[in-house]
DNA sequence: GAAACAAGGTTGCATAATGCAACCGAGATT
DNA sequence: AATCTCGGTTGCATTATGCAACCTTGTTTC
């Protein structure tokens, strides 16, 4: 048994920040969704240091997000591209641009995203029921799972009652 | 006009990336979610040190995602709440979660998100059409708005070819 | 096939962000 | 009044990041 399951250990989100949690992983990836493969590009793109880029492409490709691949034409060149895992992430970068340009007042509207064949704007990303209902956050609960620490499941009950509260100020 | 709008100036992911792209940022709005308001809970909770969580929490406020409201019955003590823009990130984090429980092999189920009411799990997140179809990354394409930099805008029309080639190795 | 060049790194050093512990001030408790 | 608690701030050690130079492998040019 571990020392101490606190909540990091336990928790997703946890997980997930100390992957992405940085000024970097995440631009790299949107860099990637916009077709970037290359070492070069990534740093030009972004204008992160090379040492920097260097780190965070070695912990996406270890965390499975990116494969690099030689490329076969000219072996000094190899390809991030993202894996399966990496362009699982989709949504999320699309909520997060979607949440930033209704909230962050990025008054130019620089970017639209849209559905690539008919052009219309894609719809808000929201959490849905089993049967498509849109759920707020009132209405969606953590719950432990088999594997919960007993500490989490309290808070878990907790933050229900926690969200109903805030919900119903808003 | 601004000397050179970079990607970084124009792109909704950059300017998210700015505000929550740190250790910290995404992990105190989890607790957040889970109903913690006193800086002594986010301090316990999290592990965090005193100054960065204070230096965060005052990022968050300044950026409108949190409210700090001095509690009436005790004027020491400040509720951090989440306001309707932090709200609005609840997809976010909750697609952040189903990712990393799908891909981070969090092997312990420690977490489900489900419906409150029936307690059925919730859908993925996932990207959705005007008419609710569910949308692959293909099928998606980031087009230049009124407000886009022309350099942006090519970039923006490559990502579509870029991402179908590279669905098409998935 | 040697000289020049390019892509992708690494290394060393300066600077900024973070972690830690001690301290402080306002408000509540006894 | 003395003490305690909550929410901070300050000073200092440690770590991460940014920058420039270098190095290695592979490619192009002549």
């Amino acid at each position: 048994m571990t020392p101490k399951p606190t909540s990091m250990d336990t928790c997703p989100i946890a997980r997930v920040t100390e992957l992405l949690g940085d000024h970097w992983a995440l631009m790299i990836l949107r860099e990637a969704f916009l077709g970037t493969v290359h070492f070069g590009q990534f740093e030009s793109q972004l204008g992160i240091a090379r040492n920097i880029l260097s780190g965070r492409l070695k912990r996406l490709v270890d965390a499975g997000l990116l494969e690099r691949v030689p490329c076969p034409d000219d072996r000094r060149v190899h390809e991030y591209r993202l894996s399966a895992s990496g362009r699982a992430l989709h949504p999320v970068l699309i909520a997060l641009a979607q949440w930033s340009q209704r909230w962050l007042g990025d008054s130019c509207e620089a970017l639209r995203i849209v559905e690539r064949t008919s052009g219309r704007a894609v719809r808000p990303v929201v959490v849905q029921a089993a049967d498509g209902r849109t759920l707020g956050l009132r209405e969606i609960a953590m719950v432990p799972g088999p594997d919960a620490a007993p500490e989490m499941a309290e808070r878990y009950r907790r933050a229900m009652a926690a969200a109903e509260r805030a919900e119903g100020g808003a």
